[in-house]
DNA sequence: TCAAAAGTGTTCCAATTACACCCATGG
DNA sequence: CCATGGGTGTAATTGGAACACTTTTGA
């Protein structure tokens, strides 16, 4: 390494959760082919930090270039910055392709963002070959240390879930409770009784029911409701804000 | 800025709590006067991350710098990228002095620390000219957005107290309830009932009571009780590892 | 008429809160 | 003997957990 790459480089990195009524996702995208006998490794959106660009910006600007959406719920979490975290054989091609220094050290920050899988369809990115959800439960080998980002993120999402009530995030503007019930229970890995569930969702006052029903469900259908923002606020204890982009 | 630095400079800073069963206290440092007539200003310990150095490593290196101890209780919390958070003018002259291009960009990951107050003098550091305790309600103006990252680390600490149950970490050895309640109440900013309490705290099953009272004391002295660490693991909920240095 | 999910109340237990007096020590 | 903090129990309330049946719809 010569004397001008002193300094790390500085990126970000996203986990984005989409929530799909079954399955918790993340977003991946898979790094371009360096060449067709390489067959390509999925990565954790993310890109360098620019030069007069905030932390939080840059988070932004990848999840906007990637997503085409705007009002993402954004968070840093956490910043991974062991000096060999890109220095892994297996991302050496892609690293000698894309980067000036490949063997430079990079810290990035990572953050996980909550999204409306209905709102969007990532084909629609120009930001990779493709880009496409996975199933938590099945995330193949990733770039770098992309992995252990991903578990992380999960268990700060885990942790975060229910203090600071970002269900809405994952959710349409309009749910039943049982698609509320679903997503706890998935995102928390344990079951609710439907009764008690809702009884204590409904005490907190945060769902407001709508005049409507379900559509084109072949049982009884269920009740809609939506997510009541004002009331949020007050009852929600945040520590430490999201970005409103 | 030339060519050679359009990588940021990455840093580490530390939020370092100790308890001196009154106040809760942080670690600042005094910079080294640039010339007599400039009066120094306080700051946060920290330093640039060496180039094969880990984050956490950075961190521990600047706290046994800072005060010669090992094993100390060292969190990340948060990392702060703002591009212009090391431009103000009141801390050009020190940049100007002791870094190479002062006007580069510094992105720096904060950490909290947790010491026993009575088990090193600050005084005995090499770091700075002057080491010392500062209450934290009275916090002078610091260096670039070191208030900013105290409050932030003041939030976190508070935030992850009970669930982490780190209160062990901010007190000596040896404590009464007493010590401890303190403690809680002085963290958390809240009344306890004593009662409560240690019905409470004792029912977690986390102390260890000793045949040893209080000394010197001009009242019925306390017993004393020691942390029990093995329950303290079962009981915690870790999310996201201290680091063990 | 069947299959599927919606919707609804009560009882029990554990945890939290509120609250007041006597005790041991050193000065 | 006094001032100071140490040490203790009970009753009321609240929140969480366990648990089963009827209803509505479309196929």
């Amino acid at each position: 390494m010569n004397s001008k790459n002193l300094n790390p480089n500085v990126s970000v990195d996203c986990v984005v959760f989409g929530f799909d009524n079954e399955k918790l996702n993340i977003l991946l995208i898979e790094q371009k082919p360096i060449n067709p006998s390489i067959k390509p490794q999925s990565a954790l959106p993310g890109d360098l930090v620019l030069e007069e660009e905030s932390l939080d910006d840059a988070a932004c600007r990848v999840l906007h270039e990637l997503t085409g959406l705007t009002g993402i719920y954004l968070r840093q979490f956490k910043t991974f910055g062991d000096p060999n975290r890109v220095r892994d054989v297996k991302d050496l091609a892609w690293l000698q392709t894309y980067r000036e220094y490949p063997q430079a050290r990079v810290i990035t920050i990572a953050y996980y963002a909550l999204v409306k899988m209905n709102d969007f369809s990532p084909e629609a990115s120009s930001f990779a070959d493709r880009v496409y959800w996975c199933d938590i439960h099945n995330i193949p080998p990733l770039a770098f240390d992309h992995n252990l980002i991903a578990a992380e993120g999960l268990l700060t999402l885990r942790r975060e879930f229910e203090a600071h009530r970002i269900g809405f995030e994952l959710l349409p503007k309009k749910f039943t409770l049982s698609h509320l019930q679903r997503l706890y229970e998935i995102i928390l890995d344990r079951k609710f009784d439907k009764r008690n569930f809702r009884k204590k969702i409904l005490r907190e006052n945060i769902l407001t029911p709508l005049m409507e029903k379900q559509q084109g469900v072949y049982h009884k259908p269920a009740r809609l409701y939506q997510f009541n923002l004002e009331e949020l606020q007050e009852h929600t204890a945040f520590n430490g804000n999201p970005i409103a982009i």
